[in-house]
RNA sequence: GUGGUUGUAGCUCAGCUGGUUAGAGCAUCAGAUUGUGGUUCUGAGGGUCGCCGGUUCGAACCCGGUCAGCCACCCCA
């Protein structure tokens, strides 16, 4: 029999990383809940229509398709074989496949919403914790299983659902002990705006999806990409001088009302960028206005965030996401606008493990630990946990008779903080002993408080 | 999808220009220790050297293929 093993790019995750995953996942939860979000949960497949064309042509290629069955069925055996061909020639089809795993959370959330639309309320906040999968080569901090945690607000226009996103930022990072997190924002009107002015707005994905990597290349490979993008010189040189705007929030902004005022969508892109940063003003928030940050998704139409580390470790973006206007238009049902947030789970795992932010108890599941010295002192030891379990500690009594040293083995490995002694001396006093592992300190306690008892 | 790199005990790794029975530390188990853990000491178990094939008298070592991990690129979280 060979070794087993698990299919490329997917993990196991044991007790310990469970717990620490657990513990950043019901943190986030916790303050969607805190924000008036509610949770959805859609199916780990989709039609493929739903997905195919959503994502580019890269994304495309990165979705996970399942066959169909019974393709093994004499009887279809010629039609199988046509449509293969066309899977040859990289065309989909439906007689090969019809369904797929889902790439993210976003579209499947866009065709609830287009589905039960006239049954929700507006605006309608969800929140959706869930594992999405790529057909992607895995690398460092990429894998083809991982779980998204995305929060959305759709139909409103209003801004201030751009606030209350940002501060769940700040909330979130805030609890998880992440005080020098940044938030960066700019608003896709902004690039709009610059795309008109360097001659046309057709050059807006060009311009974006160069600008995107300058913290990567730096800026001359950006002026090189822009050229090959088909850039000329003069263009290239405002979009130099754009990338040169630098400054505090107030100065970041004057100087984008120098280069692009005049562009009424550049003015809307100021608009919303000087408000969100006077609202949010007052606050702790670290609210950076980043005019290099673009975001590479085209369906971004305003505001768009991104989450970064703290300065000093070795990690890009923990989060993103950005308002866009007509989400539910791919599926049939226009004018449904929504911006949305995402938390980037693995990385801020990683973010946490490096600066050592898990809290200490982390690890606690069992509170307490009986130990078991025989038969009438196991039997006595079940009762009194069992009383202690109805007060919902967490306890165990150990699995069979053994020497002192098993058991507190088993205590240290399973992060168990108190054990309880019931022996022969105990049961003749009617007490129990109660050691607490970290500081050795050991107490008696009479059967009868053992109930009231404070862990 | 393209390229690079690694694969030896549960884990981290050593293993000389190819040479007889493949090693260490940690972990595990047992004992020193029959009511007090973390330390120490003694001993034991555990390997088809990723898998398949080739070269050779002889392969963990050389060659080809394959699978998996890691890294970079494309793209992205």
């Amino acid at each position: 029999m060979a070794k087993p093993t698990i299919p490329q790019g997917t993990r196991d995750f044991g007790p310990e990383v469970v717990r620490k995953r657990t513990y950043i996942l019901h943190t986030i939860k916790t303050v969607f809940e805190l924000y008036g979000f509610q949770p959805l949960e859609t199916p780990a497949m989709e039609n493929l229509d739903t997905l195919m064309g959503k994502y580019g042509e890269e994304g495309d290629k990165l979705i996970f398709k399942i066959l169909n069955n019974g393709l093994d069925n004499p009887e279809k055996e010629k039609q199988v074989r046509e449509e293969f061909e066309k899977v040859l020639q990289g065309k989909n089809t439906k007689g090969i496949t019809e369904r797929a795993l889902k790439y993210d959370l976003t579209i499947p959330f866009a065709r609830f919403v287009a589905m039960n639309h006239q049954q929700l309320h507006f605006p309608f906040k969800r929140y959706q914790v869930q594992p999405v999968w790529r057909a992607d080569r895995p690398q460092k901090g990429r894998y083809r299983e991982f779980y998204q945690c995305d929060a959305d607000v759709v139909g409103s226009q209003s801004l201030l659902n751009e606030v209350e996103l940002a501060s769940i930022y700040h909330e979130v990072f805030t609890r998880l002990g992440l005080n020098g997190y940044e938030l960066r924002i700019n608003s896709r009107n902004i690039l709009a705006a610059l795309a008109e002015i360097c001659g046309g707005a057709d050059k807006l994905t060009d311009i974006t999806v160069a600008i995107d990597k300058l913290d990567k290349i730096g800026l001359e490979k950006v002026k090189e990409e822009l050229v090959q993008r088909g850039l000329n010189s003069s263009q290239v040189s405002i979009i130099e001088e754009y990338l040169g705007i630098r400054g505090s929030n107030p100065e970041i902004l004057s100087g984008l009302s120098k280069l692009i005022d005049n562009s009424k969508t550049g003015k809307k892109g100021i608009d919303e960028l000087s408000y969100l940063s006077s609202q949010l003003a007052s606050g702790q928030l670290h609210l950076v206005i980043d005019p290099t940050l673009a975001r590479g998704l085209n369906y971004y139409t305003g505001i768009i965030f991104e989450a970064k580390a703290p300065a000093g470790v070795k990690m890009g973006s923990i989060g993103g996401g950005g308002r866009y206007d007509d989400l539910t238009g791919l599926f049939g049902v226009p004018n449904i606008p929504g911006v949305g947030i995402s938390f980037g789970v693995d990385r801020i795992y990683d973010v946490l493990e490096e600066l050592q932010l898990f809290p200490a108890d982390v690890h606690v599941g069992t509170q307490l630990l009986f130990f078991n010295l025989g038969e009438a002192e196991s039997k006595k030891a079940f009762e009194l946990l069992q009383q202690l379990r109805q007060r919902g500690i967490r306890g165990e009594l150990y699995h069979e008779v053994a020497k002192f040293d098993k058991q507190f083995k088993y205590a240290e490995k399973k992060h168990i903080p108190f054990i309880v002694i019931v022996g022969e001396k105990e049961l003749a006093t009617q007490t129990c002993t109660i050691k607490e592992l970290a500081t050795g300190r050991q107490q008696s306690v009479s059967f009868t408080d053992l109930k009231h008892h404070n862990f």
